[in-house]
DNA sequence: TCAAAAGTGTTGCTTGTACACCCATGT
DNA sequence: ACATGGGTGTACAAGCAACACTTTTGA
């Protein structure tokens, strides 16, 4: 699309001669990534993507992208942007979680700075498209992510970060509404819950702490019965 | 100094040129911004800068500054220098609070990125020159922000993110040592702590959770003696 | 009647608050 | 002696983990 590059080009063009009578600073390679976690087969995943080019190519690394500022009108816009090109998603829940940046990180910019989001989705929505630069796109379970070779740029520490803001999370029981379905049985949520942790949770105490924050409600007449005694259904309890 | 401007003008072109071939994408105009806070007076107080400059002239602002990524190793490293530079301040705990960013923050570039970092720092310890782009610098009671007119930009917000992470932090007995003197007795930290959370905090639950974590220890024979009974001098324990 | 999951109640631990109480010192 | 801040002990409440227990269903 040449006429893209164009009016892309004129805006640098534009910064550089606005400013220039003041003082030209160069401004940073500026990119967004984001870690998609999910839960696969009872534990954490996260998506990675396979580089096809050269600062690390052949690494496996957090999607993300280049930020627009002709497209994005914030941060997370630009975020959730990428999730649409990347992962075929739309209107998740995104948390930042740190911005870092420094020289030498990406061959193509002498200064590269990224602004990093976690989001949580559930696996089978992620229409997986392999795209421009990308080889492959897969779920890699994130305990052992010294599998798929060392993971490309400090993605790794990344990763880490999004597992702990997760798990902090659940921990706080504030439940990844985007991430479970519309209704689910309490058994259901709490299964969610130990999938997320990594680890198994009290029945009772579970259940006393959701009520005592008043998360859920009881869908009225709505039972779901499994092959034993039928559970409540639940739902999201709208805060006022 | 013409020779800066040139090595960085080169810069801005180098990369323009490297990534003519692939796509050239405008940059955001990247800041820091570091979010100053103290205790003046028994009260948590913020930094704030006058600008003499047209994005918010007149207005009271975070002082900030442009990255620049010919002397930055970092975006830490970045705040770093911005304190030093604006405040005199060297070496000091800064902790990253958010990225934010967007079109149309500031009239002189079409999209600006701001990292907002947020330290705690003894009062007296700032050497204040207003500097180039400042008219005055001064501290102001975090409680009542709204009286010198409301801040520039988003930096009301901001301050209020780095309010709530040092109560938060306090709350969970991190305790400040870059804020703290070397020595002092458990009545002046909790004088401390309690001037930075804004609210008294009981004696005995206060010296119990210090004793729990292990996060001090008595310097052997030292005692402070002010008008009565001398207190026992306590130092940081280092974490082993 | 039994397996399996739903759902409830009871105990006790841990953490922190509230508050009372002694201790040491200078005036 | 007493006022003042240093320092300690006890009682109570909240939150939660552990675990036992009852209930309801299909096979």
């Amino acid at each position: 699309m040449p006429l893209r590059k164009i009016t892309s080009l004129r805006s640098v063009l534009q910064l550089r001669d606005r400013r220039l009578n003041t003082a030209v600073y160069p401004m940073p390679f500026t990119r967004v990534e984001v870690a998609t976690l999910t839960v696969i087969e009872g534990s954490l995943h996260v998506l990675l993507a396979l580089r096809a080019e050269d600062p690390h190519a052949g690494q496996w690394a957090l999607p993300g992208g280049v930020l627009r500022i002709d497209r994005d009108a914030s941060l997370e816009a630009a975020a959730r942007r990428v999730m649409g090109e990347r992962l075929g998603l739309e209107g998740l829940a995104l948390r930042q979680l740190v911005a870092t940046g420094g020289p030498s990180r990406d061959p193509r910019a002498s200064w590269t700075l990224s602004v990093v989001y976690r989001s949580l989705v559930p696996a089978q929505s992620v229409s997986a498209s392999p795209g421009k630069r990308i080889k492959d796109l897969r779920w890699y379970p994130v305990d052992d992510l010294k599998e798929p070779a060392p993971l490309a740029f400090d993605h790794a520490r990344l990763v880490e970060l999004a597992v702990e803001d997760v798990r902090a999370a659940v921990d706080q029981l504030e439940l990844p509404f985007d991430f479970l379905p519309a209704t689910f049985t309490l058994g259901e949520l709490q299964l969610s819950c130990e999938q997320l942790l990594g680890h198994a949770l009290d029945k009772s105490s579970f259940r006393r702490r959701l009520a005592d924050r008043d998360l859920v409600e009881p869908v009225p007449g709505s039972m779901r019965g499994g092959a034993f005694r039928p559970a409540q259904v639940y739902r999201r309890k709208s805060a006022t």
